[in-house]
DNA sequence: TATGAATGAGCATTCATTCAT
DNA sequence: AATGAATGAATGCTCATTCAT
């Protein structure tokens, strides 16, 4: 990013492994970027090359193989969209009065990183590879969805115990609400396809929230 | 493959315009198993021809492009799809006493369909394409998803006024009984990867007919 | 080599599979020129191409690899030279009087033929991909060396049964007259890199009769 | 190694020449196995380094090209393979009462050194290169085969003046000899590729004498 | 001196597509 | 209408070699 500068400012000093490192996570942000561009097949490790700045047999010296790149890149990605979802359900496990309110605003953070760039992209991405690798997929889908899944069943167990839901098997509200949530925002974003505008997105979290507590509030 | 009398009238002269639409049917279900097999890029023309067991230019002379292939095969899955969901829904139009009932079987019927093989290819081979065919995958989601929606919405509507249901909004009613089902069914099925058993299917539709009667119901 | 008339005197007549014939043949010639002039790793298969006159996808059509090709290359040029060879060794079956002339005479065709372009290609190509490819070399040892040595040991038997060589073990002795043959011409060849004169060939198998009928003459 | 004492007394600091001297060795050795191994195209410079147990560029640094490396290695291995040929030939010089028993142990110590693992992968390597560098070729064949030839021919000069052998020209004799041990010797050890046992070794060597004494006895 | 890192050039191979039959 | 054969374009990957440390 402030690359110029930084590197102008130390050309000797520290920084000797420095700049393999720089370089490293340039050319994985230049692969997610160009992977998501282009999908796996049609990307071709001379467009991530210049995309990073470094010649090709550098992405082939820091990551082997076009495979290992896009396996490190997407799970880069889950990973990150991971923390941004449990960050998000955090909010659950202090829910004040409103629990409504609560649900709306942890939905719409939900939504909020479902329907970003680099959730859309890792679906896409992911997805299309699920035939040929399909251990990549099946750990994304478990970082990403299910991961987000367990946490707010954890949530809602201990909602239950105090009342604010009626008892119900946990897991399943949990599978509910998030599907009240991500599908019809997937409809709406077209698969990521479309950016879905910020009210639309507070309309389906407000109807989320609202339909689970018709159904769950105790 | 065909009827036997025409072939038996012409065997091998003119072949008719019998031979070549049989060709082209089987040009079309070789095309759409070897897609769904490698997916779009990774599919290789002379594959299709080896499938549907005729030669390489075969392809090329009913359909031009290996993209027009592409579209025509991924246009008659979701038609296919489409009628099969619509069929589905029809049941709503006389539910009759038990309407958790029908909800139920509906929905059944709507993740049959959606978890079956051709519903789930057809979604991550346009999804994948998303990027470079993007007309095509919004006509998908059009005639697939939101043509179930709409039907729904329809079903819904008249239940409410038959006061079968609370006043509501119908379109967000009917994205939100097809999220109950999706949701839990792609989580499931990671995304087509896995086969549902199908008390799991029947569990998914149940609940999904519970909590929308629980938010739905008059 | 007269490609230019043939192919514009038939362009269409009967040329239908002849010139895929014509053109695998061509194929297998330039590979043979390039490959003698490189080495097998060094050639490169846009300059088989060019030289055939062929775009590179023609040639992995007609040979599926560069290995493929490399062996159908090889294999032909072995074929010749040991039909060559045996072609030389026939002339021992009826000897006539002078059995030194007759020997001579053959070592001298021996000669033409090891001292050959195409036998000292052989040569170095084969021997040079032992390592990788053991079981073409140990082909091309059989076919052109052993084939040679085994043909000539029927002639010598029969000529020491006909008492015009002293009783003596016939392998041996055919081993003994190619070594008396090929052993000098290697060297003064410089192993095919220098051309030996007509004169010193002839002085070689003049040589090598001689030293073998002082040692094996009745 | 090296003598123990140089290096215990500079164990890391300066390194001095000694471990310079060391590591260009390393090297060389490192590159005749991995060139025997791979041969010359396909060796790569890193499995060299690797097998030296030094970093790439310190190959570069010590030799300035991986042809020069090459050369190097290959000179190296033609010198020591001369040495041996040629104190093998030393024992003709007081040849003693049994003429046969001597030209046989001379061929089979000849042989020793022929049939070696150096002296086949110097033949396969310079004899592949060929094309490439032919003055190497040119001079490996000098420094080892004609060598021993003209080595052998003195020898024989002088036996002839001694009325051992019959009046001859040494160098046919000489040429001949060497043949009639190497001819045999390459086709059973299949040029190397094959390890021909000392059985096998020592009745070539005893028919090359054999057959050398009846051609060139007195 | 020795090395981790980077690069320009090159190659085998595949594929969608088009001719000529 | 159907096909065997041919091709131009593109891609993943490797390697010898060079900087900068």
């Amino acid at each position: 990013m402030s690359s110029g500068t930084s590197r102008a400012a130390e050309p000797a000093g520290g920084a000797g492994p420095r700049g393999r490192i720089d370089k490293r996570q340039a050319i994985l942000r230049a692969a997610f970027t160009v992977f998501a561009r282009r999908g796996y097949e049609q990307a071709c490790v001379r467009e991530i090359a210049d995309e990073a700045g470094v010649a090709k047999p550098t992405v082939y010296n820091h990551l082997n193989d076009k495979e290992t790149l896009f396996r490190h890149t997407v799970i880069a990605a889950a990973d990150t969209v991971a923390a941004d979802n449990l960050a998000a359900v955090e909010r659950l496990r202090d829910p004040g009065g409103d629990l409504g309110a609560v649900l709306t605003d942890v939905g719409l953070r939900l939504l909020r990183v479902c329907c970003g760039e680099r959730a859309t992209a890792l679906r896409r991405l992911s997805s299309a590879q699920a035939a040929s690798m399909p251990d990549l997929f099946e750990t994304v889908i478990e970082r990403t969805g299910l991961a987000v899944r367990d946490a707010l069943a954890d949530r809602f167990a201990r909602l239950s115990l105090a009342g604010r839901l009626r008892e119900c098997p946990p897991d399943q509200a949990a599978e509910q609400f998030v599907a009240l949530l991500t599908g019809p925002a997937e409809t709406r974003s077209r698969f990521g396809t479309r950016r879905v505008p910020v009210a639309e997105q507070r309309a389906v979290a407000t109807a989320a929230a609202d339909t689970f507590l018709r159904a769950y509030g105790s």
